[in-house]
DNA sequence: CGATCATCTGCAATCGTTTGCATTCAGGTC
DNA sequence: GACCTGAATGCAAACGATTGCAGATGATCG
């Protein structure tokens, strides 16, 4: 059933200007307070626009001003193209950003897309749908990043700063949280300790760098030795981990590169009949909410997200603005629970 | 430091006439693949486009064009301003509306406000930022809604159908789930089950409903009782249930209206030094992704937010074609899990 | 060869704002 | 009364695309 009635069109400028018996330009320059025109007829003005519920249309506006008042954020889904935005930690920071961007009048444009990107983020760019753009985790893009921004201030990136690169990012202590975590396992008496994750991906490489870190360190070096799930996704964690149990390798630690990992990690290990923390220990990188509700709760390497987001934010504004606006690396705290055994607290 | 340089003018329309020595009609045309340009010189224009790195101006088109291919997703927030976005319900809520509004080729706007939203979704709508609005919740916010909903109608609300209401709500089947979930309360012997929520938000108070109904229903009818926790905040509601033990109230069951807050409720009864199931058993509503991974295991009212997203967007973009789309009411399964005790299977 | 037609292309108006510049008008000064 | 000043207003040109209409071009046919 067709019903095209019943959309009122919006009232316009002009439709305001017409009723106030002047022309749009004023009715443009009373909105905006400006004092070119005279108080009473600006208020006059103002009176008449809220009766005629008139809100100005920002497309018009925008492009008129050449400026959106929103910024994109994006995020890379390393998982399959139909998986849904369910990982905690995108979702998380997703609310952070939101709340630190609103905060300052903007709008959050959501975009979700699946590498390779190709020219996705340039099209983005060059769309003019938003003022600025932040891409959560650097992914496997390494390059195209590096080749929007440079051209392309308003570019923020959450993710590890790698060796000459021009963009810029916010991100935590990725090797500093790895080494606090293998530290406390092999403190607790570990031997064995694997390393969970594809060392790959820049953020995950500096957490490996952290692991192998810890590991010389030790009184007795310790050997290394690391497994890779194919994606960072819940159940080729969850195989992956099936299957180093039933190979002839035996470790007593493990060390995941996420909580999403790690929490698959230790469900797959409780399938297969051993205990965590008793058999197999398990930490963790992030501190997602999640983590402190499994069973048993996750020791893990916190990410303060929060913190995170507002330092993106800032440095996304400053860029706006036309300033130059540094990477920084934030600092990573261990928080430990129950999935390590041995409850010590770490200094 | 300052620093304006680098900042690069994307090309425009005009430029790649210019370069394809045509008109910008015909550019526009062969952009949109319109059969009224030849097709030699079609290619010719598409290759020049590309070399250029020239992408549409989606504000300019937007303007002309009248639609944005934006939805608005609207996250009332009914805690705190501050508070920032982390219920896992809306979360996860948003991440299957931004796959289907995205999957259609729609960008996602994401709004948090926090009510009483006073005369901000009418400015919404006027603003012209988007082609169609969806609000996540009701919230106290139903005036408002049935306001808006006379004029404007690609509007879709998650949430409870309320008599004499005009606006389009998806929403699960509220008072059916929560009699689900009491009766099997019943079933394994509780007796004094107590309400947990505030019955005057619209949902909550049909899950009161069902409250009500299972224990009318049951063999020997039982007393209703419910507490309000001032808001659906893990803070709030752990207050709420400690002082809820402190008192000589005395009970072996609840059903909360939401899995944050039952995992809260679990918490504090588990700080009191009671046990869940065995002292008092613990039922929710949503089945969050939490839900699985608590401890004990949530046992809860599943409501498929992946399909309510889809029912959401396909009524939206039906409603911007033009068309009439209903309300609709989704069914909503017990999970049984470990919170409640006796793992009997649900028929 | 001129008329007719199909096919392609460009002109110019339009979407709803903002803003530089010109204009108007009131009031004051000599 | 002519002149100037300053404040308040309006005109018209942007912003960058789309599209109805008219015009140009070349082919076809009588």
């Amino acid at each position: 059933m067709k019903n095209k009635g019943g959309h009122r069109a919006p009232a316009k400028m002009a439709d305001v200007a017409t009723l106030a018996g002047v022309s749009p330009s004023t009715v443009s320059r009373a909105l905006a307070g400006s004092p070119l025109v005279a108080k009473k007829k600006r208020e006059e003005i103002l009176k008449l626009a809220r009766e005629a519920g008139y809100v100005v249309n920002t497309t018009a506006r925008n492009l008129r001003l050449k400026r959106t008042e929103t910024i994109s954020v994006v995020i890379p889904l390393a998982h399959e193209a139909s998986q849904p935005l369910t990982d905690p930690f995108f979702v998380e920071m997703l609310g952070y950003l939101a709340d630190a961007i609103t905060q300052r009048g903007f709008g959050v444009l959501l975009q979700k897309i699946v590498p390779p990107m190709g020219d996705w983020l340039p099209r983005l760019v060059a769309s003019g749908r938003s003022d600025g753009v932040i891409v959560i985790g650097q992914s496997t893009e390494h390059a195209v990043l590096e080749e929007v921004a440079a051209y392309y201030r308003p570019l923020v990136v959450w993710g590890a700063p790698t060796v000459g690169q021009n963009y810029c990012t916010v991100g935590t202590d990725n090797v500093g949280g790895a080494t606090k975590a293998v530290e406390h396992l092999i403190r607790l008496g570990r031997k064995q300790i694997v390393f969970f994750g594809d060392p790959s991906l820049p953020e995950i490489g500096l957490r490996y760098e952290g692991y192998l870190a810890a590991l010389e360190n030790a009184s007795r070096p310790l050997e290394a030795r690391h497994i890779v799930p194919a994606h960072l996704t819940a159940e080729t964690a969850f195989a992956a981990m099936s299957e180093l149990l039933r190979s002839d390798i035996s470790f007593d630690a493990v060390f995941a590169a996420s909580d999403l990992i790690a929490i698959s990690a230790i469900q797959a290990i409780t399938a297969a009949g051993k205990s965590v923390p008793h058999d197999i220990a398990v930490a963790g990188f992030d501190d997602i909410a999640l983590a402190a509700h499994s069973n048993p709760a996750l020791t893990t390497v916190r990410q303060d997200l929060e913190l995170g987001a507002r330092a993106i934010v800032e440095r996304m504004f400053q860029r706006i603005a036309g300033y130059d606006a540094a990477s920084v690396t934030l600092p990573a705290d261990l928080v430990i629970r129950d999935s390590c055994g041995g409850r010590t607290r770490d200094p």
